[in-house]
DNA sequence: TCGCATTTGTACGTATGTATC
DNA sequence: GGATACATACGTACAAATGCG
């Protein structure tokens, strides 16, 4: 987070969030944020970019750019993958159930593109937010890429572990979102009932030079959660 | 879409589409496509911008951009809110099976940000893809922004009726995907069993000038729906 | 209705940094 | 280490939408 675009997004959004526009409900005008920060006109544009795919922000030409005031609360913004953990804050828990270490089988390695008997953690966990059991996750962590994983580790956000212990860059990730039926083990975890249904993320995440680490099955509490999509049309 | 880089973008997308890089997996370099389109960099850049957030390639600093080969087959990308049809083409047929001009009540009126009594399309339409039951959609127009909807116009695509013969620009679009339990009457529609898990997007659609014009809830077949959400990481 | 000031959008140009191969 | 290719950052000019008088 060293560019000063990013910066200069960082620091908007917060003032954003502290409600420091609450008034006008838009942002100061490009020129006065070039003043402000010092940078040019292109920074100011990207850092506005940035926001408005956040879904922060929308920019209407001619008349400024302004607050997006949509209730995020306890959802989870699809824009903002960073994990459960920096969304939701201290208030998740996180109790690991299964721990291991195993090879990738065929479909596996086909799933998450490396050779068949590649080393792999299996990790599944339940997560709950305040106490109320919020999603139960089935991963799969490349051993390859991903060295060394400890139940101390995979007990709290293991996105920031890869990001500041491990300095690996996340490149992308890929979500699909279905619903399905709660089979008897996942409902006895969540504290629901089999048969009831369920809000399923299946997920490919890649780091920058596109190479899988992780793949991930989510079955959420579909009494709890509530996934977001700001979008602006292209 | 007269701009130069939404032009190159659709160019571009167009020859992802034909397999045009299929050897390569990668696009021309930026140097080449500056070539290509005898424009600028910052055109290029832009370009490929709209085609990464699109999802269709993801550029790798030093080594190229990268065609990402995502099975979107018949699932909703989140990134392209155009409608059903845009997406499934001409497989897309539509029930209607309500149609009728209500006045906003304080509940709809506070979910629209309009008057109490303001006049109201309320239209619920069944939509199916390639014959099976796909989606059952409530939506909500408000009258004073979208001043004639016919019951010819309802059978078709309702926002490329607002895009191109209303000549409104959609400016942005709010969606909640949540799992539920289907009722009686949704489940007889979409063809499945009372109780049985839906997969729910519930969406505000806003114009430029920030005014909402839809209000619209929809029950998946959670046996068809796949949504994607294809992200970089920012 | 018209015109003007304001504000964002598009487009071009240039230099330098940084990751990959 | 050098060549290649994308990323960041600066600057400039003009277009287009909005809002006000």
């Amino acid at each position: 987070m060293e560019v000063k675009y990013k910066i200069i997004c960082d620091d908007m959004a917060q003032n954003i969030h502290n409600g420091m526009y609450l008034g006008s409900k838009k942002l100061p005008t490009e020129e006065e944020l070039i003043e402000k920060y010092q940078v040019s006109r292109n920074t100011i544009r990207k850092a506005i970019d940035l926001l408005t795919r956040k879904g922060l922000v929308i920019p209407i030409q001619g008349s400024g750019v302004f607050i997006r005031n949509v209730a995020c609360n306890g959802a989870i913004n699809l824009e903002d993958f960073n994990g459960l953990t920096e969304g939701f804050g201290n208030k998740v828990t996180t109790k690991v159930i299964s721990f291991k270490l195993i090879e990738a089988d065929e479909k596996l390695a086909h799933t998450m593109q490396c050779e068949v008997g590649t080393p792999i953690y299996f990790i599944e966990r339940l997560r709950s937010v305040s106490n109320t059991p919020y999603v139960i996750e089935y991963s799969y962590y490349n051993k390859d890429v991903i060295p060394y994983l400890s139940e101390e580790i995979v007990s709290g956000s293991i996105y920031k572990y890869i990001r500041d212990e491990l300095k690996k860059q996340i490149g992308f990730v890929d979500r699909e979102i279905t619903a399905g039926i709660l089979s008897e083990h996942d409902a006895r975890e969540l504290g629901l009932t089999p048969g009831e249904p369920a809000l399923i993320s299946t997920n490919r995440a890649y780091l920058k030079n596109g190479v899988i680490f992780d793949y991930s099955i989510d079955i959420h509490n579909y009494k709890e959660t509530r996934f977001l999509k700001l979008s602006n049309y292209m």
